[in-house]
DNA sequence: TTTACAATCCCATGAAGATGGGATTTTAAA
DNA sequence: TTTAAAATCCCATCTTCATGGGATTGTAAA
């Protein structure tokens, strides 16, 4: 008997644990009998958020590998991704999105994800990425994997022009600096109001409501 | 018999016209070999340096696709890239290669390689890659799309240990989202009183006095 | 067992920011 | 030269934020 229990926990601890954050329950409840239904994988978490996967987290059920989708309810993926890296910096986070777009793909790798897959692909390529994850690889899917390349590729001249004009720019920094509208205007040698009022103008121009937004925006090269 | 022959340049074009850069004459040999051996590829050039390469390229004879080694006599194949790209941009570049460090990877894929494959690979590894690239793809080992990956990721080189509790960081990271209190109260299923009284601490922590300043220095990693 | 701190919540007040509506003058493009 | 922006300024209103003052509960180290 204890050697059956024994047996078993050896067998369990072969196995790679995988968790499954996934808003979509179809889509998760097939994954997970998926992964179940391969020998040396066991699927130990099947949920639809973020905050609920930490919160039935303890040392005792950490997964060494999460398939995560970034649309999710209440905390992004992404954010996800740094959350559980800076708890549990070993486990390997495989994205599983349908966001091909650079910027969700970016944002996940520097988050910390190893992985980024495409939800389109069959099912056989997640237990593929698993393993290649395992063999010291970074499982992408082509498209990905173009899209990354292309990162580091000489850019084509392309000038990005700046909706803004100087003034605006100008003020752009000073909310960059930190600086309140009153600070701004002062250095500026114009008054408040006509602060408020490039302000006004720039929230409109780059479709945003707040300087926050703006700070983000002048970090992420957008401006 | 016109009929023929437009049939065998129909044929000629539909295959995808392979050039290979290896000095070293077996390995060469052997992969040209095996390329001619499928039929929708057809090896044109196979030759030992960039610069007979070039020297024999003219705009009748273009390969689709380039596989190259780095470590050649005369000019390397990384400067050789840079070459081939300026006048041809819409060749596809392969390095084929036994560099698996950093430094190799990376000034290749700036100099514009579309892909990076380790020399030790099965042949149908290159038959395979050579189809990801028609299918929007970017051939990489595992190794090496590990490297790539890792080039993205936060470097723990320096621990920075933050003053901040984790539901402090949470909030920080609400606020470097653009929400308002009440928002970042909803996603952590908390009061905005506590989500005040959180920012407050914060405040203390990193002292400072408004979200802007929260938001800079964490774009510095200062948190 | 104190002590300290994290995490939760409440109230009140003043400051700063966002947004709407204007107006005038200067500058640059059509 | 007409027109369209850009740049300057003013006012009113509402929202959000910053900051002060608390309180309670639980945990974890000293």
């Amino acid at each position: 008997m204890v050697f059956t229990l024994n047996l078993k926990e050896l067998i369990l601890s072969i196995m790679i644990n995988i968790a499954l954050i996934e808003d979509d329950i179809e889509i998760g409840d097939a994954i997970r009998d998926y992964l179940n239904s391969i020998s040396e994988f066991r699927c130990v978490v099947n949920t639809d958020s973020v905050e609920r996967f930490l919160n039935h987290l303890n040392d005792d059920n950490v997964p060494d590998v999460i398939l995560m989708d970034i649309g999710l309810p209440g905390m992004s993926g992404i954010e996800g991704i740094k959350f559980i890296k800076e708890k549990y910096p070993d486990i390997d986070i495989i994205m599983l999105t349908i966001h091909y777009d650079s910027h969700h793909i970016f944002q996940s790798l520097c988050a910390g994800a190893s992985g980024y897959l495409l939800k389109n692909l069959p099912f056989p390529e997640i237990k593929q990425s698993i393993e290649m994850l395992y063999a010291g690889g970074a499982p992408m899917s082509p498209q990905i994997a173009r899209k990354v390349i292309h990162y580091f590729q000489p850019k084509k001249s392309k000038e990005i022009k700046s909706p803004l004009t100087s003034k605006e720019k100008e003020i752009v920094v000073g909310l960059v600096d930190g600086l309140s509208y009153k600070m701004i205007a002062d250095r500026m040698y114009i008054s408040v109001e006509t602060v408020r009022s490039h302000i006004k103008n720039i929230y409109k121009k780059l479709h945003v409501h707040n300087k926050a937004d703006v700070i983000r925006k002048s970090f992420h090269g957008e401006i």
